[in-house]
DNA sequence: CTGTTAGCGCATTCAT
DNA sequence: ATGAATGCGCTAACAG
């Protein structure tokens, strides 16, 4: 076909200089059937009166020439534009799929349709995004990751556009909410490392790289939590950061570089589900047997978390839920009700799995000399029921 | 801050009914720079002539009212959209993730923005998507799966947008590629099998379900080709067909239930990436050893694939650079370059990892009466070079 | 019931 | 170098 066809208008003049129109406009519909454009208007909308006969030939005309309104004529005159945006930092992790297709199941079935645009995790390309969002008129945004903080953010308030989750006390009071989940789990999930006996667990993040929230939410959420549970505990914490975008094979050379220490974790928790990948392969490499060697958590779960041998411990969000319930938010909003924080329910929770069990303290590999391990005996069953 | 604020126009009437539109509009600019529209266009699009100090007026103005051009305003002019479609089935598996991203990669560097839509696997849904496609005048589309056929295509056609995969010849010169790596690499996949000396092989598919191509492209690409290969070598092939839509957990029971079967598969093999976690899931589950018990290969590479224990062996694809690819054919296409089938290059191979190896026949656990199995010696290798 | 008209926000002649 | 006028495709108000 290409583009050789149809270079002409109705009445037979050449369309305009840039590319042929391809497009049959509602003026050719009223030509065709004989009747007004205001007519055509009124029977494809189900609007105000319109004979039957008439309609009937409008819609006959409609169907032969392939008429399709154009909807962003029609948001010129609706400013509605039935589109909203999806932001994430990028599209490597389950996280983001699972967020997206939360985004576009409460999104198409409302008749909206998605604009997805990533960040690459930096804030002037956010800034971008948000301002192109801005251009096409998107109802709405749906914020995935945010890293350029709420002054980017204020690049869609100011031209009053939706965004969830929404800025202001409701955010704080949705954050809140989502913290306490978040804390509560983490609580639960770092005690039961301890009372299985573990005295060094690892904190693997990849920086800059997190999943849905911000670094900051993550840090406040997970990071200070465990730092806090473990030293209240006496269990040494250490943080293993990976640089950004490092293959999964670099990553795991780090892992593999931690368990040589001379006093290795007997515990790793990996940050954010993108990172499980190359924890795991890293604790395959220094052959490491899980649990009986190292015990594993992630955050965030999926399939491959449960299929894995043995299947992975994770403190677990519902991703798509949270995301859909926040679109819908978004889509209520957008049709005048007001956002309200109970709409959105988190539910993550600690979900032990097989990739956790009891220490056995491994003496240290290298120097026996080596201030000799503490050989604090590990109860099976120390401080618990 | 709400839509309480700035419903009025610049001259004080009260605006649009619908929703008060608070967009800044070029004639708000102009007012505030004391020039016309015209100049104020012509400013912010370096086209023709304005004089530095107007410019300068003009740049202030903007910045001040944070004026952002509406870009569906501008494409009611350019009959350019700036925005191209991306459809999948659905939004479940690393591999629409990847896809995703290779589009997203190739458009946001040429400053187009991506639509994202679902077919939930459903024809008419795979027709509205397209119809929507064209109402929002999108530049080009990037068909990840094609579920409606030709038919749906021809929705897009008809309007003259460009869609990669094109049809037509290049269609076929681009497929026939992407088929003869594939039949290649699932070839040298099958005979390192039987090489191996599995001589009963389990091929998984979850039906409807599929990756980014055509469920015909499977067929033609894999499944047939296992057969005719299987069957050449008196290798005894089944396939285990799981429910779209299954979760893991059933998925996984059909497995086990298989592997109950008297004479049980020694290999399987995952249709698509998709059915790799239910796979395991079942493997696991029956108590099965890999590779001593089974071997287990995928359709589809990715982290998690290579982070497992052992690793799985692949049969794997680029799928972000050929999405990627093909985003910038779409583009180009665009652009008035006519699509060419050597800008884009798949690079199937079969990668062997830890995952297969040579089988030990088991004894058929349950009736030793029934049947005994043939007890074939295994020759390390058997009709090999 | 239907047609005419006036914009929506912008880019582009065509005058000046 | 600039402004007035035109039209992109569509809907809504108004007048038949």
């Amino acid at each position: 076909m290409g583009f050789a066809g149809a270079e002409r208008g109705t009445d037979g003049r050449v369309l305009s200089p840039k590319r042929p129109n391809a497009f049959v406009t509602i003026k050719d519909v009223a030509a065709h059937a004989g009747v007004s454009v205001a007519t055509v208007s009124r029977a494809i909308n189900n609007n105000g009166y319109v004979a039957a006969d008439a309609k009937a030939r409008v819609l006959a005309a409609m169907k032969k020439l392939g008429f399709r309104p154009s909807q962003r004529a029609r948001s010129m005159r609706s400013s509605r534009t039935m589109t909203i945006g999806a932001v994430v930092s990028e599209l490597v992790n389950l996280v983001h799929l699972e967020f997206l297709r939360g985004v576009d199941e409460a999104a198409s079935e409302k008749g909206y349709v998605v604009l997805v645009a990533t960040s690459q995790g930096s804030p002037e390309k956010e800034r971008e995004i948000f301002q192109r969002m801005v251009a096409e008129r998107t109802d709405g945004v749906v914020v995935g990751t945010l890293v350029g903080g709420q002054r980017n953010i204020d690049i869609l308030a100011d031209h009053n556009i939706p965004v969830v989750p929404p800025p202001g006390p409701l955010a704080r009071q949705l954050n809140a909410t989502w913290i306490a989940k978040e804390i509560a789990a983490t609580r639960e999930m770092a005690e039961r490392l301890v009372t299985l006996g573990h005295r060094h667990v690892a904190f693997v993040t990849a920086r800059g790289v997190s999943g849905i929230r911000t670094p900051s939410f993550y840090r406040k959420a997970r990071f200070e939590v465990l730092v806090d549970c473990f030293s209240e505990n006496g269990v040494e914490f250490d943080v293993v950061d990976i640089r950004r975008n490092a293959a999964v094979s670099e990553m795991a050379v780090e892992v593999v570089k931690a368990t040589r220490a001379p006093s290795a974790p007997t515990a790793w928790v990996a940050a954010t589900h993108l990172v499980l990948p190359s924890l795991l392969t890293g604790l395959r490499m220094a052959d490491l047997d899980i649990p009986k060697d190292v015990s594993v958590v992630s955050y965030g779960d999926s399939p491959w978390a449960r299929a894995y041998r043995p299947p992975i411990a994770v403190v677990g969000h519902d991703i798509s839920t949270e995301a859909r319930a926040l679109t819908s938010m978004l889509l209520g909003w957008i049709d005048g009700q007001p956002p309200d924080a109970t709409q959105v329910e988190y539910r993550t929770r600690f979900i032990e799995r097989q990739s956790i069990g009891p220490t056995r303290l491994r003496p240290p590999k290298l120097s026996r000399s080596l201030e000799p391990s503490r050989t604090r005996p590990v109860p099976a069953s120390s401080s618990r029921s």
